[in-house]
DNA sequence: ATTCGGGCTTGACGTAGGTCAATGCGTGGC
DNA sequence: GCCACGCATTGACCTACGTCAAGCCCGAAT
């Protein structure tokens, strides 16, 4: 959020963050003394598989994405950290390494915590804990949900699972809803990745529900968002989530 | 762990669970005041999906298992619940639903807590904050693992993953390894829905594993557990990690 | 013993969806 | 202006795998 003008410390950076919000003082200087602040530019990566992970990675703004990589070359989104959001909390409890490469899915800063650092800040404070708590039981919840998804159903039911999610606002990966059109960020290769299909069977599936008058998608209109958002109308949302078996 | 012999409270079940060891002996009580102590057979039905979380459900001996049905009836483990885990953490931290089915995988002692008795105890421990946090953090690891590969890779690479992760005892769900012997707990079905595939498709990749040598399957010899407990003797753990991908 | 049922295996079959390749379009570079 | 590149779309193909159905084995119940 700050950018870094290099003052000596990024307090702001640090206590902008929501699971630190609250924190003491000087609980919060102990932590922007352990900070690096770093930017990646789109596409950079962070770090790769089997990586130790030795801080805790917090983004101030833009956005940080963990992919699987098969040994076929196919690629899973396991994860999406927007601004506010972490990710090494593995990190914190054990000696752990990456099991996943992490990119930077557009031009991000972020502050990397030293581990020891995060974890004497959260055992002083009761309510950090809590919320941290919070935010990975969450994130569990979520992945769970993926996984029962990516298990059980198929592309046409993820995919109208993930578009009426994105109608609700629910949904971390997705834009803001105006009236009743969602506006996804990237391209729709990321999508792919991310409801573990492939753009083409995508593509395809998303022109059978345009047959079926479930969405449209119009041209881009040459406003909004300069760089690839697409955006798709929701005409039957009903008829969606029924698909996607509620 | 320790049976009701109704006492006035149960102070032992909730002590031996990791994630309150070490708790001050009146937060204990506290805890031990709010808990309600139940026992499932095998098969019988905790909660179904969108039912309210409204209590920390921490096992004590047994397995529980949340389940994700499909509209077509395809089921899809998402997670299971050994001694000393818990289930229901995200009630803590928000007013939620249970987004699949729990069952009692085997006959089950669990304790109820609710939750308010435990944001309570753990708001006064740190090293229970910890200790949460960890599990919380180390389930998500895996659950993003799962996703990785019920996203990315096919029933074969899957298998292989599932039987080498046994074979380092590595999984949580599988039984103990004897030299190079895995025993998996429940019927095969079980273990095709942790995959994310069928029962008939498990057994055809078993098959052709044993056909190229990598593993081999010995006859019960009516010995060890009685209950359709199935073993595997690993062959060539090297080959089967190559075809897992790493 | 006979029967029943549940889990496992196998076969045959159909299809969802992944792969490969060609085309079209829009954008940025030069 | 032109060219090149990235993304999307579409078609053709093919295979992994899910589905349905039959047979089998074994343990439990009658």
């Amino acid at each position: 959020m700050v950018p870094n003008h290099s003052g000596h410390a990024h307090i702001g950076c640090v206590a902008s963050v929501p699971i630190f919000s609250g924190l003491p003082h000087d609980t919060l200087l102990q932590l922007a003394a352990a900070v690096r602040h770093r930017e990646f530019r789109r596409g950079a990566l962070i770090a790769s598989y089997s990586d130790p992970i030795d801080n805790l990675i917090v983004v101030a703004s833009g956005r940080l994405r963990v992919v699987h990589t098969s040994p076929s070359g196919r690629e899973q989104i396991v994860r999406e950290v927007g601004p506010g959001e972490f990710l090494g909390e593995l990190g914190l409890v054990a000696a752990a390494r990456y099991d996943g490469d992490v990119i930077a899915a557009d031009d991000t800063q972020a502050c990397m915590l030293s581990k020891d650092a995060v974890r004497r800040a959260i055992s002083s404070s009761p309510e950090a804990s809590m919320r941290l708590i919070e935010s990975l039981a969450r994130r569990l919840a979520r992945a769970e949900q993926v996984m029962g998804d990516l298990g059980a159903r198929d592309v046409g039911q993820r995919l109208a699972a993930e578009l009426v999610r994105a109608a609700q606002g629910g949904c971390e990966c997705s834009g803001r809803r105006e009236s009743n059109a969602v506006v996804l960020p990237g391209p729709w290769s990321e999508m792919a990745a991310r409801l573990g299909t492939t753009p083409e069977s995508l593509s395809r599936r998303l022109r059978t529900f345009e047959d079926e008058g479930l969405i449209s998608r119009p041209a881009p209109e040459a406003e909004s968002d300069p760089d690839g958002a697409r955006r798709v109308v929701i005409i039957d949302l009903e008829r969606l989530r029924e698909i996607s078996g509620l």
